[in-house]
DNA sequence: CCACCTCCTGTCGTATGTCTACAGGAGAAT
DNA sequence: ATTCTCCTGTAGACATACGACAGGAGGTGG
């Protein structure tokens, strides 16, 4: 029951998948498996949270999606990034960046 | 209605008042003037957020709280942490520096 | 003395978003 | 034929932050 849970914090799941299909269209699932593996599993998405969040973002037109088919043969949903969505991107790392400056100042205070 | 909201990500409040205590032990309301100072206004603790924090803390035995009088000659709850409290404060800390260099990590990917 | 402002605590209802658990289809492997 | 992995999805529970509202009590000004 210890706090080894690493959950994504309210609000940082959104940036994170932006960033990743910034990186190139990718699908939900690899998305998740990116993810995981650039923070070296510190964090890690739920399929309870990489889907619903992927509906929310292409409902607020940041990403769309085309079916295809994956590098293993299987259907799959692949995601990119809309216009708006490489603005909300940068927002989001603005807004992520003045507030985690914030939170480190306060934490520095002796 | 544009994103100049300034909301403090769900987990971060409580690490951030029991930061504010960490320093002298305050009432709740100089809890929330100190940490917008310090962080410059950009993090402002809602009464609707804060005093359910308190509460929160309190219950879970990391703060404690005594009546006093204020510098303005107010009934105040003066709160400090408990030793619970530090050791909290602690891991919460280690566990924000690993999510905040995990998400620096995926940020920072080409 | 009364009205008003500031300080300080608190609650209620709502919105959002994450989690766990569950479910299923379809290709690949044994 | 069964099982594994890949991939998408939903339902319900839960935590917590927010806006709006409420109120008591001291200080100040008319």
């Amino acid at each position: 029951m210890a706090t080894d849970n690493t959950d994504v914090l309210q609000g940082t799941l959104d940036m994170l998948i932006l960033k990743a299909l910034s990186l190139e269209p990718m699908h939900g699932w690899g998305i998740s498996q990116r993810i995981q593996q650039i923070s070296r599993d510190v964090l890690q998405i739920n399929q309870g949270s990489l889907y619903p969040a992927l509906h929310r973002l292409e409902r607020r037109a940041w990403i769309e999606a085309d079916w295809g088919t994956s590098e293993n043969n299987r259907r799959a949903k692949y995601y990119q990034l809309t216009s708006l969505g490489k603005k909300q991107l940068a927002e989001e790392r603005a807004s992520w960046q003045r507030f985690t400056l914030a939170v480190e100042r306060v934490l520095q205070t002796t």
